[in-house]
DNA sequence: CAAGCGTATCGTAGATCGACGATATACAAT
DNA sequence: ATTGTATATCGTCGATCTACGATACGCTTG
């Protein structure tokens, strides 16, 4: 997802420019946008929030998505930290890290 | 971004299921949250919220890419909404929709 | 009109996403 | 041990992202 690749071009040339905290900042808002930037993990949060936990196979009766699809994007939402799986038996069970949740609302509220 | 492609698994079985406005509140926010889901964008916001306005030409300056692919992503902002561009003279400047930001605000928060 | 500057678009290449079915893994129950 | 259920992973395919240089467009100035 950052590629970082050195540029030819200079930056920083003046002290007001891309400060290092301000880039770091800025990839660590992204990544958790990137989290909800697709409409299937946005119901998926939504899903988690409103239950306080769920077992996968909930979710993907709830999805109009195939079942590794749904594992799929659970897995970047793990990722990302937003939400957290917890094996229950033969069965996972979601829910959503509220820490992650805080942060990102956090972030946006400060932009 | 979103397929949408119909499914043969049925869908909305029961009352509970997919209501219809989560999907699209789903959409909306993924749409919005995608146009902040890399760092290059933003960071373009951050830089367009600390000035009020901004020329194209300095938002080039201050990041490591070059001018076409700056203009890429300033394309993406544009049609996601979160910013707006008129043309001055030779020049382009860019300001945020103050409109938008408050939207993903608000759903970010209703989270 | 010509030249120059600022910006957008085109074309392209490589990487990643998003979907699926098939298969592997892990656990429970028989 | 075998079977069955729940979940994750693999492999693949087409679409999209991201980056770039090259080029086109629009406006201002000489």
């Amino acid at each position: 997802m950052v590629r970082a690749k050195a540029q030819t071009q200079k930056c920083c040339t003046t002290n007001e420019k891309l400060s290092l905290p301000d880039v770091a900042w800025a990839e660590d808002l992204a990544k958790l946008t990137w989290a909800l930037a697709h409409p299937a993990r946005v119901r998926i949060v939504r899903l988690l929030l409103s239950r306080t936990s769920c077992m996968c196979g909930e979710i993907v009766e709830e999805m109009p998505l195939a079942q590794s699809t749904v594992s799929q994007h659970l897995k970047i939402l793990k990722q990302t930290g937003l939400v957290q799986g917890e094996v229950d038996g033969p069965r996972v069970c979601y829910c959503i890290n509220k820490a992650a949740m805080a942060k990102l609302k956090k972030l946006i509220a400060s932009l």
